[in-house]
DNA sequence: TATTGTTATACTCTATAACTATA
DNA sequence: TATAGTTATAGAGTATAACAATA
């Protein structure tokens, strides 16, 4: 009969190869293969934090809030790329599911400081698990020193340079500029 | 007066930075990082393809259709790991705007050719010339070779490995596994 | 029974405009 | 005048379920 139609690829299946169609030139292309390994990435991801029913933008704004103590809105926008006007609802989520207190911020009045509650840092214990997990089936595909060579091409793409280094890898293809 | 309030990042700002807060340990997973290199990628090519009203979801589907000619559905939705149910509409635009037609296939009573028409090769013609453009800006910010090496390792992700070999550069970290 | 294309639907993410209360 | 948070809204993108015609 009837019934479900289209499914997802099999669990973590390295994603629709280009196989079939001649690529075009697009496995040539940074645009192409960013956008496709993303969709591979973030599908384990959402796959993994349905468990825990959340997104994981949701996931990346927690940890923040562990890192950074209390925040306002606009500095976790800056941070994740995300617009204010767009974390509002995010955050009442979380404020709702109570791992998120919104409290005065005492400097500005205008300012509300967002603060993990103890429910918030438990509940990221088992957050952090679930990335590891899945970062990690990364790490095995890729092996560990290519994956630390794309981190390090990606943080150049994006922020000019390695913010830290590990000077303990080829540099040489690292600061030609 | 009150009016437009936030803006996106400056053109082709390197995105957010993580500067303002300490980025828990986000800046060091590929989770992150290809999260925040494909917005950034995105949006130069969301802006630059505003000029001619096109996503470039649909930019990539228009190359494929170029490069292989008669196409099903089903074998675009496969190229680019997109449910075949999510891409009527955008076909459905596409056939609008009468760059595609949708033609019987001889073989399969089921199926739908997907063809170029005449104004689509011509609108490609421009359409690839915007795509070279951005992505030439990402070229420089990397450095060719640094380029190359995100290309190969991305692919290494995706698909296991190099698809075609560039045998002159270093393939020393490649072919561990 | 399975597959091709399709409609309907829902949820997430992104983007713009405009309001409020502070600064 | 500008900024922090907010609301409302619209558009992409992605997911599931179900149906008709065909294989």
């Amino acid at each position: 009969m009837g019934g479900e139609n289209e499914r997802l690829a099999a669990a973590d299946d390295p994603v629709a190869r280009v196989d079939a169609l001649r690529p075009a030139q697009l496995d040539r292309t940074l645009g192409f293969l960013i956008s496709m390994a993303r969709q591979f990435i973030h599908r384990g991801f959402v796959q993994r934090f349905a468990e825990v029913d959340l997104t994981p933008n949701l996931y990346s704004i927690l940890a923040l809030l562990e890192a950074n103590g209390a925040c306002r809105l606009s500095d976790i926008g800056a941070a994740l790329g995300i617009l204010q006007t767009n974390l509002v609802k995010r955050v009442d989520e979380l404020v709702e599911r109570g791992f998120v207190t919104r409290q005065a911020d005492p400097v500005d009045r205008r300012a509300k400081a967002l603060v993990l509650t103890p429910a918030g840092r438990d509940f990221l214990v088992r957050l952090h698990a679930i990335h590891d997990e899945w970062e990690a089936m990364l790490v095995q595909r890729l092996g560990t020193d290519d994956h630390q060579l794309l981190l390090a091409l990606l943080q150049k793409l994006l922020f000019g340079e390695r913010l830290d280094g590990e000077p303990d890898h080829p540099p040489a293809l690292l600061d030609e500029d």
